[in-house]
DNA sequence: ACAGCACTAGGTCAATCGTCCTAATCATCT
DNA sequence: AGATGATTAGGACGATTGACCTAGTGCTGT
């Protein structure tokens, strides 16, 4: 139906599938039946589940990546690119409520399974981790910015796993608006010249 | 083996398989295996494998009530209590590391699979959280216990859900040590006389 | 018109799932 | 000893899983 070849629509699915049920609910017979597939050939594109899965967290990956970039290219500042990412908790809180965060949750599924990709879809992390430190590193915390990303990062997955088992919908924005008044509070480090 | 009746050794045996490899992962033939029973006569004792989720739900229900209670009693103050919850995470970070919170994963299981029972699970949450806001209540912060109570929730959801993609003992305790930190630092509210 | 290739439908396969049943065993009491 | 009820072993069930195969369809360039 959309664009893209039908490798790329069977991704699609298969990723909206997993964020929405989980990897290992999600049975070819879903992903066929998403994209009027029969669940045969799927072998054509992909010899095995694993390696949807593959296909999937590149995807993200390179969805990540792309978000990333557009929100520094349309951030007044490394504060502002922060709030950008802070700001994802509030557009997609009606999905966190109800599937959580889709990479904390895939982490979390794959650490169960002993999957061998969960290395893979942690590096999503990583990808956060360090375009957040950079902008912590730019605002003149050289030496904390490594740990002020991860602190965000770990207030951001705190946020979406409790959004999810209370369905609060009013908890998600106290907690964005405590998020961005530390980000706010941070101690004044001298400015990069 | 151990003491407790077979129904009991059932439900450990399964509390245990359902944090380490999730609850949909985990089959009767797993059960049955860390019992020593053959995977047939379940039907005895649960008659689905739901009722066996709602007595794994129903057993962290009492262990979470009985730990809140020992904490409580052993605490020498509100905030020594508060801080016996924080150290849940440093006591069980190995098991953290590899398998997350066993609240919280559970939740995001059974919210994904939209079990029935994802309301039961998160009333563990609702025990902490109620326990918690007692005592910020007690420590005189009447209005905004409950938010803080979700904050420390929060926080703890967070740093095990990182911990679990990270497997980052040090950040751990780098993310403990700023929860304690925080405790600390609360502004100050009227004692109660 | 024809050959060649990309792609798909539909079915088979063994394994495993949760569920259910029955015959045997165990312990206890009369 | 014999009867009774609780507990268990072991298998069978239909459904579904991921994996795999083959016979095709439809488009391409010649």
């Amino acid at each position: 139906m959309a664009a893209g070849t039908t490798r790329d629509q069977i991704t699609a699915a298969a990723d909206r599938l997993f964020y929405e049920r989980g990897f290992e609910a999600t049975s070819f017979a879903d992903i066929a039946a998403a994209v009027n597939l029969s669940r045969g050939n799927f072998y054509y594109h992909f010899k095995s589940k694993d390696e949807i899965l593959a296909a999937v967290i590149a995807r993200r990956v390179e969805t990540t990546r792309a978000a990333l970039d557009a929100w520094a290219a349309a951030a007044a500042g490394p504060a502002d690119g922060i709030r950008s990412f802070i700001g994802m908790l509030v557009a997609n809180r009606a999905k966190i409520m109800r599937h959580g965060c889709p990479v904390g949750t895939l982490c979390a599924e794959l650490a169960k399974l002993d999957h061998a990709a969960q290395g893979d879809a942690a590096a999503i992390f990583t990808l956060f981790r360090t375009w957040l430190a950079d902008r912590f590193a730019a605002l003149g915390h050289g030496a904390d910015a490594d740990a002020l990303a991860l602190h965000a990062l770990m207030r951001s997955q705190g946020i979406a796993a409790l959004a999810t088992a209370l369905h609060d919908e009013a908890f998600i924005d106290r907690e964005v608006e405590a998020l961005e008044a530390w980000l706010d509070d941070l101690p004044q480090a001298p400015a990069r010249p």
